[in-house]
DNA sequence: CATAAATTTGCATAGCTATGCAAGCAATCT
DNA sequence: AGATTGCTTGCATAGCTATGCAAATTTATG
């Protein structure tokens, strides 16, 4: 085992390629000023000694460490956040950033976790699934860091956010529901302290409100297991819901394996189940439900265009940005007249189709 | 917004101190020779000015970076992979080290990560679902930067490697397939360039063989959608499998649902199915999968010690390590006489014993 | 060919912390 | 008191690259 041996550094190569150390690192900075010939010299140098330029050394002199800290929560209990994290990173990774990661339990202080990525002087953050408390934000704006958060609203004018439009996405739900015919309504909420599940019960309230019905609400804690168990309290009420709206896919399919499996309750005739996300496992024919999708890559982009341009210019102001959802009309709700599975309707742009998801 | 204003540094705190830089390098140092008196003006001093030590400066003084090189792949397509990033990223944590993640393609070089991973002087790198080129495994050894394979088993003596035993797993769900009296056997295999696949393959067909019995194999590309199309070609044979015996979990999924929901099977009725790995979904009462458990945590435990050992003493030889894995007893597989649902079968310690899954 | 212009090069230093070494200091012992 | 020991402190430097500036070289221009 080789007892780490310091790799060649650029003033060695210099030395060997008859150069000056600035050359060395001029060969290496895209569009710096060297001659094609010197820079030939460097790089034939340079492979000979295995040297490879040090991006710590690097990083201290330009002040840009060229990492974005990525936080990120809920990542074994919700597909939908590896989905997240896999495009995040394949975005970052493309446009010349790297990536250091948290992970974090829904329980877990970030109060403790971000100054670990500023003493790494990263050149941005991003949460998900995770708020940021105010004095973090004010921590962060101090260094000029520029903070992102996706999937939560903002607490504070520091930071950017991205999210999808939850209070719509709720009244989606309710006026499905309620096109369908149904009387007895519920909401199994992921907790009571999380932006997404409040506006997403907010908008589905609102809605139902607007026609005089009131929901039951659960809580999910926002995991198969924790919905399970809400949706066989919700059965055991006198008068039990024949709709239930649920602030995320995984929860959704919690419920429906409680309806079916322990309830004996058949999907969509004696209940109707709708989820939020639309996470891959939604099209499985063993679910096939019926959801609110968020549009990830659409979002991700987004998200990841901002935090980067704050990097690269030091003026810009953070921005909140609502994506609209669409709601995918599978087969674990009953569809009113006029719709049939398969069914995809966009409320952004007025337009439905049948993109046979 | 802050315009990128350049955090404090030890010469200031130094001054405002009345003592000198190195002094307020000890401050932060555990275990550094300084009185308690000099170390609470300083870090008084540090308080006041909102200075936090400047983790790239240290990490380029000290030639540790503490930074460990993630990479995964299939963290979207199997749910196996978020469990394992989650447990890494939360042990490394703890252990102070800090992560730089790469989340890879099936298709993509890593020939082409590894350099922006040494780039940065990670301590050690670790590789998820994911190979080693011999060329960057002498690399690695020659910077003096190990490397640790997590279920991949080792092509090359440079690095250490943690795996279930998947010869003995595929043993395992033969012996069970042919003790209830099945006669046609299938396996979904992943790929027939992967090394997990290969093995669990291997062990299956060894043991069947024995029997006198030869397997179908099919490619399911270790994902859902891959093994449901697998399982209707398996289907469609003129003698068709009545076990079927699938590289992964989330293909064993696939599967059943291909049989359930596409080919009107019942399982395990007409069809005994088998996975490996135990994701939670296994669990789900709509799966209820029979399956070779991995134990994660332990296996985690050993790759990250093993690694974190060979970072901080120069001279330990990588070591390649075997997991015994646990046949977990559900019911997507006909049960042989004396076997109910819910026992876990370890032929590590040779017990058994109802742990209720 | 001479001069101006443009390109390339090297020098010197900044960026920030850790640490070996020698000097300073206080406490302990004889 | 004087000598010994042990703890603290500061000095000076290493670790590696990027970059402003001036000098040197090449190229273009008249």
């Amino acid at each position: 085992m080789a007892e780490r041996k310091a790799n060649a550094n650029s003033t060695q190569v210099a030395k060997l390629a008859g150069v000056s150390q600035s050359a060395v690192s001029r060969a290496f900075t895209p569009g710096a000023s060297i001659a094609e010939r010197t820079r030939r010299k460097v790089l034939q140098a340079a492979r000979k000694l295995g040297y490879q330029p040090n991006a710590i050394a690097r990083s201290l002199s330009t002040m840009r460490s060229k990492m974005i800290g990525i936080v990120i929560a809920n990542v074994t209990t919700n597909p939908f956040y590896p989905e997240v994290l896999d495009a995040l990173s394949r975005q970052f990774q493309q446009r010349g950033q790297r990536v250091m990661l948290f992970v974090v339990t829904r329980d877990q202080n970030l109060d403790d976790i971000l100054p670990q990525l500023l003493e790494y002087r990263v050149d941005g953050i991003l949460l998900t699934a995770a708020t940021l408390s105010s004095a973090m934000a004010h921590e962060c704006a101090r260094l000029g860091v520029p903070v992102t958060l996706f999937n939560r609203s903002v607490p504070d004018a520091h930071a950017s956010s991205f999210c999808c439009d939850n209070i719509e996405g709720g009244r989606m739900a309710a006026r499905l529901f309620m096109k369908s015919g149904h009387h007895q309504f519920a909401f199994v909420a992921g907790s009571h302290d999380t932006s997404t599940s409040l506006e997403r019960e907010r908008g589905f309230r609102e809605e139902l409100n607007q026609h005089g019905f009131e929901p039951f609400i659960e809580i999910g804690k926002f995991s198969y297991q924790g919905a399970f168990e809400a949706a066989r309290r919700l059965m055991q009420l006198p008068k039990s819901p024949d709709a239930v709206f649920c602030a995320n896919d995984i929860m959704a399919i919690g419920v429906l394996d409680a309806l079916r499996h322990a309830e004996q309750k058949k999907v969509p005739e004696d209940v109707s189940v709708i989820g939020f996300d639309d996470i891959p496992m939604a099209a499985w024919p063993s679910y096939n439900l019926t959801t609110i999708r968020q549009p990830i890559e659409r979002m991700i982009d987004s998200a990841v265009n901002d935090l980067l341009d704050r990097i690269n210019q030091d003026t810009m102001y953070p921005k909140q940005e609502l994506v609209p959802g669409d709601l995918v009309v599978r087969s674990s709700a009953k569809l009113p007249s006029g719709l049939s599975s398969g069914w995809v309707i966009s409320t952004s742009e007025n337009r439905s189709e049948n993109r046979n998801v």
